[in-house]
DNA sequence: GTTATAATACTTGTATACAAGTATACTCAA
DNA sequence: TTGAGTATACTTGTATACAAGTATTATAAC
């Protein structure tokens, strides 16, 4: 196991966690950001020893893991899945799917305390892209687009969005660290992508909805794909096999 | 605790299942059926007694019920949730949005192999109805969408069908050996339905298909609701409050 | 060298023990 | 009767022990 004490995701976020929230999260980070290559073969015991907790915490992690497709239980042992870039498109597919079928309801509803929110958010955004916070920022863009899909009182919607949200997050958390160092005008765009969403939110503009929708997600996709093919390249990615 | 000794979930189903699994299905069962009533407290100290199992599987079971918005975590504690009619229709909502996208990338692929798969299916579902076998019958029901969502590789609309899955199984399985009893004549039509489904992915006729995805659907969401009203009028359904 | 069998070192699933925290009930004072 | 404070009986989260099963390795026979 690679021996760097650096944790990748936020600690912040952890403050209030349990062991097994810590280890769910961390390992999470390390699958998606290629430092546990895909084809690893783990076990909860290995796992409890490299974090230093027992198989409790480490069972419970690996159910859920699991349960996002992360890792696959094999008889013995459970081999690392990841990311590839077709799996990206995928959880894209169902972004787009699930908030153009909550645009549909939003356009019956009225919207006018949503858009309030998603200002404040935006603004919030813009404060973290100024004092270059890409946790906090990508904190907030998962917020924001969260807040949409909870404004539908849609407790299946939801529960979409809460199976997809984890590996978003941390999809989403390497790809804005990566573009504050090398692509900080990205965000510009990003800001840009965000008011044309809320317009279309609160103009009721199928058209611009679409345009927007589109747009901000082919323009995060392929950026995350960038990044995410670099950092595999940097784990000489292995190869999955399809059992 | 109602003292009937009677599982609700398929033993048969469970022949290489572990304890784990066993709580979690049956107690699932019991919860959409209303044998355990929305709003009651649950711990996994109570579940476990009542299983006669440790609380490890039961540990288990309760996230994953969880996950599945069939309880909710408390403080101290979960209170179960459930399904409301709102919810059922919900979960249709989504079948509909998923097998939607799925019909959309199936008419751009050779769909022979598949055809037939669903052709078997259906001959296996009309034994099950002519041997009245409710259970199995369901099995294959659920069986007949999952195959024809395989048929397109999309790991994540699969994820959204398996975070599905558990709770349409209990749903159609209290469903289905209701309408054996009271409504045999239904099976006829659900046939009907699915060789309509099976021409519409054949011929890749779009309307066909919307046709009969909707018929499909409306048919079972109104007779699964049918049945749900009653069984929680039979256990004076709690309100649920919305924390 | 090859193959069959046995020993060993893994694996998961479950039970249990303990720690830390939370709600409830109880006691005592006013 | 009411209220503050404490004791008690819960709760979850984690560690650990054990059982049953699986893969690997070593050993022995040919």
């Amino acid at each position: 196991m690679a021996e760097s004490t650096e944790f990748l995701y936020p600690a912040k976020w952890l403050s209030k966690a349990s062991a097994g929230d810590r280890v769910i999260s961390e390992l999470r980070m390390q699958i998606i950001s290629g430092k546990i290559e895909s084809g690893t073969i783990i076990s909860e015991n290995k796992i409890a020893s490299d974090f230093a907790v027992s198989r409790s915490p480490v069972r419970e992690a690996l159910k859920i893991l699991a349960s996002e497709n992360m890792i696959q239980p094999k008889r013995m042992g459970a081999v690392v899945i990841g990311l590839t870039e077709k799996k990206i498109e995928e959880i894209y597919d169902v972004r787009i799917l699930i908030e153009t079928f909550v645009y549909e309801r939003l356009v019956r509803t009225d919207v006018d305390e949503l858009v309030k929110e998603l200002s404040k958010i935006l603004e919030i955004m813009k404060v973290t892209i100024k004092y270059r916070d890409a946790d906090e920022f990508s904190n907030q863009d998962l917020l924001f687009h969260e807040t949409i899909i909870g404004a539908i009182d849609h407790s299946y919607i939801l529960m979409i969005w809460n199976n997809l949200k984890p590996v978003m997050e941390s999809l989403i958390l390497l790809s804005m660290r990566e573009r504050f160092q090398e692509n900080y005008d990205d965000f510009t765009r990003i800001v840009k992508n965000h008011e044309l969403y809320i317009e279309a939110i609160k103009t009721k503009d199928r058209a611009l909805m679409i345009q927007s929708l589109h747009q901000n997600f082919d323009d995060v996709q392929g950026k995350v794909e960038d990044m995410w093919v670099s950092q595999q390249m940097l784990s000489k990615g292995v190869e999955q096999e399809n059992d």
